[in-house]
RNA sequence: GCCUCCGUAGCUCAGUUGGUUAGAGCAGCUGACUCUUAAUCAGCGGGUCGUAGGUUCGAGUCCUACCGGGGGUACCA
């Protein structure tokens, strides 16, 4: 592999030679166990309690480890900030204090900012103040060939205000490199770490209500349950065409037929359709149906769980978001979604036929073509001039039977069903209904998305799910069944204004060079 | 996909109506310095100006195409 380096890095690939050289081994195989992480540390000094002036208090004696971030020296002594996953902390070099040479040689000349090292030593507070660590002991424990950008902080005394100067801002330096802009900023860790909290919660919610926590095809020879072009791919074994899933909404619904009286899946989808500050092509859905509840009951399980999500992840239901303060705690609001119409634009479309639902829609401004059907149209209107409103989380009821091949029809409303989404921050972020579980109708149902599909529909599914039908004729409870977007979720409980700022490794486009080895062949042969 | 903005050193940026040899801070290198913290002080190196064409006596700057990214928009959660 030949490569042009930079200035710096051939540097740093000279001192790694040198190193060897001087004997020191640059990627160590011992453990470097430690004993404490920065926070800790500087937590344990901050409550007092090795406060040296007071009475008692012994010094803490510490092994840390991280990476090695700005170095301050000032001839035979020395400061850097060691960086590990909880914070930052300062380190005291001495040449006196650590075996002969290694001061002069090895730190001084062959260490470099972004190295990882090992620390031992005890913590004391310097001059100005900043608890430290005097380094006793000293290792490298993987050397750093390439510098990461160098960003420094300052805190202003008197506001406490931190300035960061030289910052990395470009977003594709952060997503390409992920582990870079991870490396230097602790804050994206802990959206991350946020990220983690709220799944972990919904796991321990829905575990505690007793539903079991499944895994269904990600791969499957019909997709279904939502409505998106899906990726392609092929089994060669079998020589068969395979979907990855978009949903997976029928599988779990096998799972109620089965006799589970309530199942989730937290699953990646895979939808390929285009790219936004909303989207990425696959992407984190929460599923859950529960036999012998209805959409309202969900209503309720779902305030529950977003106001329990929110207290383990921000300690507060008050979560904010852009300029606006959003809170979590229930109840929320239930609008039926033809009211939220009516109230918002004065147009009441229940029941109207579809000619004058159009003509409702071009008084309002909307661009009107005849393929467009009546709930196509109501989901236009609801789209543009309601739900970028519904700033509070707020539950939007009983949409049309058109949009919904997979709802059971409304107990009293004609023409609708039961069915809900959670509007909050102007988006979907919640799809839930009392499913349909009448045999004959979703048969009707499915036809219909086919007749649809012919039509030129490119959304609707173009096949009918014979095994699903199959599965419904055995009979299945009535269910309540509910999708989340946990990606979305996340964007509003960590305050990111891009799906791609909480998903670690969003999709890019191929970088060019990346790859600067001829492509691997690719066997298309089966067997090993 | 379409519209639009952006791409200059490892990082953050400047670069005039097109005009000598493309600049600064940080980072790096050499030296000084045993409590510094954007450490400081003295000196030094570092660029295929995203790529390829074009216009021009002359292009970082103007034009075209392409590559990559941001924002918007369409499909969608």
């Amino acid at each position: 592999m030949s490569r042009d380096l930079t200035e710096q890095e051939q540097l740093r690939h000279a001192h790694l030679d040198a190193l060897r050289e001087a004997g020191v081994e640059p990627y160590p195989a011992e453990a470097w166990p430690v004993t404490h992480h920065a926070a800790e540390i500087l937590a344990a000094y901050d409550d007092a309690q090795h406060d040296p002036e007071a009475e008692g208090s012994e010094p803490l004696r510490v092994r840390v480890a991280g990476r090695m971030m700005t170095k301050r020296v000032m001839g035979k002594a020395a400061f850097f900030h060691l960086a590990d996953e909880s914070g930052r902390i300062q380190i005291y070099v001495r040449r006196d204090d650590l075996p002969e040479g290694f001061y002069n040689t090895v730190f001084k000349k062959l260490l470099d900012p972004g190295d990882l090292v090992g620390v031992k030593g005890e913590v004391f507070r310097t001059k100005m103040g900043e608890v430290s660590i005097r380094a006793e002991g000293f290792t490298l424990l993987a050397k750093s060939l390439k510098p990461l950008p160098v960003e420094k902080e300052v805190v202003d005394e008197e506001t406490g205000e931190t300035q960061t100067f030289n910052e990395v801002t470009d977003p594709e330096f952060r997503y390409r490199q992920r582990y870079a802009d991870l490396a230097l900023h602790p804050e994206v860790r802990e959206v991350f770490k946020q990220r983690a909290r709220l799944v972990t919660t919904i796991r321990q919610f829905l575990d505690a209500k007793g539903y079991v926590e499944v895994e269904t095809p990600a791969l499957q020879p019909l997709y279904g349950g939502a409505a998106a072009r899906p990726f392609t791919t092929h089994h060669n074994a079998l020589d068969m065409g395979l979907f990855l899933r978009i949903a997976d909404e029928l599988y779990l619904k096998r799972l109620i037929v089965g006799g589970f009286d309530g199942v989730y899946e937290i699953a990646k989808d895979f939808r390929n359709e285009g790219l936004s500050r909303f989207h990425n092509p696959e992407f984190t859905m929460l599923e859950l149906y529960v036999a012998y509840q209805d959409y309202t009951w969900m209503m309720g399980l779902v305030e529950n769980l977003l106001e329990t999500v929110a207290m383990a992840v921000h300690g507060t239901t008050e979560v904010p978001v852009g300029e606006h303060t959003i809170s979590f705690a229930k109840p929320y609001p239930r609008v039926p979604l033809l009211d939220a119409i009516q109230e918002r634009t004065g147009h009441d479309l229940y029941q109207k036929p579809r000619d004058e639902i159009a003509a409702a829609a071009k008084a309002l401004g909307l661009e009107v073509d005849d393929t467009m059907g009546s709930g196509k149209l109501i989901d236009e209107i609801f789209g543009t001039f309601v739900e970028p409103h519904l700033i509070q989380p707020t539950f939007i009821t009983d949409y049309p039977v058109e949009l919904s091949p997979l709802a059971k029809r409304h107990r009293t409303r004609e023409g609708l069903t039961e069915r809900f989404e959670l509007i909050c921050n102007g988006k979907e972020i919640c799809n839930a209904f009392s499913e349909l579980n009448d045999p004959l109708d979703q048969r009707a149902r499915f036809e219909e998305q086919v007749r649809l599909a012919r039509q030129g529909d490119d959304e609707a599914v173009n096949t009918v799910d014979e095994d699903y039908l199959r599965a419904l004729e055995y009979g299945m409870p009535p269910t309540a069944g509910m999708g989340l977007g946990i990606d979305r979720l996340a964007m509003l409980l960590t305050n990111q204004d891009s799906i791609r700022d909480v998903i670690l490794f969003p999709l890019l486009r191929p970088e060019e060079n990346a790859v600067d080895a001829t492509p691997v062949e690719v066997r298309t042969d089966a067997g090993s």
